[in-house]
DNA sequence: GATGAATGAGCTTTCATTCAT
DNA sequence: GATGAATGAAAGCTCATTCAT
């Protein structure tokens, strides 16, 4: 078995473990059962809990940016890239649920209480939303007046508060991707330059 | 001393200590200390430690929809309405930070663990929302495609958000009350009936 | 209301209190609530929780005591002397359940760890059978060999365990009188002369 | 050092501790210091306070039921048979004091209240006498109007009341074996078919 | 590298006792 | 005398982390 296999199995069974009890609440051996492996083992490849969490955060944060990124190079239109982003963000939620949860809540946890970790693969992330905008204020097909630095983070805030509306009640009325493109279309109305 | 100065002193301790560590990170003995009773005493006013961050949920969402209500009781116009209640909500962040931190996070956690715990009061703060924009919708202001339970979490998540990047970063350089604005700009230009 | 009347109000309290949880198990409140009167009460009557235990202990020895030894006055026959006191004590079970149940525990408890308390008035209880013991050898009827201290002990043993198994299951197949006649045959059988 | 050898460390302190301090005054720390474990230690090998307490009933009783057996296996006479029963009864106060004191407090205490427990053990070893009451009817020896029910709860009583004699004074004018028999002793000419 | 038994600091909660009213 | 809010010491239990094997 290779290295990176013990690393990607407890990982991953980090994410379940969080997912279903929180950060708090979940104990290294909960997660050393999921990954069938002894709790000592753990501590091999990972300095204590908080870096379990904060490895994870960083690792699955950079596998979602590397994704969408990839969608994003075959479209030019800022309206078009928008939604992707969001359609994709919100299908994170269908294909791994589990791990979104995880992110929601450490994403207001962690990065408080762990004062030394500067959440940068996070802003990355965000930095995408206002590369868009940009790219669609020098398209002219956003106002000038419209902020990218606050865009980024109210757009993202906007899907993720659906994300955690779901994430919650298992079902609901909303179907997610329509819901994604309701919220892109209320951004992008709200962005463009409008002709009269 | 009244019992309700008790219970008051407790609720603010908890607010601070919250605020500055966490919920779980908090010790019983931390906010005794902050509110200059003993430990026990904290028993008489609440049954557990969660106990303290329901109560203290409710009562303090409970003051804040009592607030933005008044306000919006003397504006008639939608899209007023709408700015009024942005900029009383970002308004929170100046006049009471350690509570929208505490708010933040505990949004984030105790209804995820608490399982019996319904957030009814954070629901009704949302719903001033879904409210004012279907007034819109009647009034003919904003589309009748625009769906106020969408709108509603996307706004709070919109604001949501920029407040924990202030939360956490102590100085920002966007200005509280314009960010407001700004976002509120955003949304009233995507949901308005376009009369090109 | 006299002194006198929530002394013992708060003993038959603590009787109660003490049957169904125990002495260490019971609360100071438990028993200020079940005696209707303020926990700071309590401690104008009663230095400690133990001495509560105490005073309850020689208190209502003392009354059966008394009450024992009026009976055994009309009688001069050792061996229906015996049965009396075997069927009162049995009796008590039927009449003062609760009361039976704290003697009990209380005797293998608190004597052990109250190293200050001598406990005067139970030897008294038991010196009554060795009493008896030692007339029926005056009066020629029992064996002079039989050794009155360790009748004594082992009587009152027999019986009492006998009260162990109905406080504890509540319902038995024995009889209670005819239980303390059965036992009291036993001993009676096994301490006379006899003619052959 | 093998895994039963931690597990008999903790019961053989926990029988010290209790002895010394009774179950609720005892603390798991003295237990731990005793035993020389640390604290969490043992709950490695115990799941609460109250579990070793009923373990340690259990197993000790088990093993003094074993040996007693063992004892009057060879032995045909019930006569013989209950007093080789009293006196190794008798006999564990000399040679396991501690254990001793333990189980009378417990008896007393435990299936009070932990309900869930019933000390099926304890019943086993009182049968021992009510299968030997019954060998000494069928064989002719005993009265037939005797009750092995009740005799077996008798006995014990008085055995057991007067090892808590012993526990208590430390120092007694009577003699441990010579009591066994004296009581005994009672106890057969109690039972026995006179031939007069 | 892998294990999991052992550690012991840490924390919530309880409750006997006090004392200002 | 009576009250009951307040106190704060005390203890059972948990669990992240270590380390001998």
């Amino acid at each position: 078995m290779r290295v990176s296999d013990k690393h990607q199995k407890i990982t991953q069974a980090a994410v379940k473990v969080f997912a279903r009890k929180g950060f708090f609440n979940a104990r290294i051996s909960d997660i050393a059962k999921e990954a069938k492996v002894a709790d000592g083992t753990i501590y091999l490849y990972f300095n204590n809990k908080y870096d379990i969490l904060i490895s994870l955060f960083e690792d699955e944060i950079g596998k979602i940016i590397l994704r969408v990124k990839l969608l994003l190079e075959k479209e030019t239109d800022p309206l078009k890239m928008l939604e992707i982003y969001a359609v994709h963000h919100m299908g994170l939620l269908r294909d791994q649920r589990e791990l979104v949860e995880v992110l929601q809540m450490e994403l207001r946890q962690s990065n408080k209480f762990i004062k030394e970790y500067r959440n940068t693969k996070f802003i990355e992330y965000l930095d995408i939303v206002a590369d868009i905008v940009r790219k669609g204020q020098e398209s002219g097909h956003f106002r000038q007046e419209i902020m990218p630095g606050i865009v980024k983070r109210a757009f993202f805030g906007a899907l993720d508060e659906m994300s955690r509306l779901w994430a919650l009640s298992a079902k609901s009325k909303y179907n997610v991707e329509e819901t994604a493109k309701h919220i892109t279309d209320i951004f992008l109305h709200g962005m463009v330059v409008r002709n009269s």
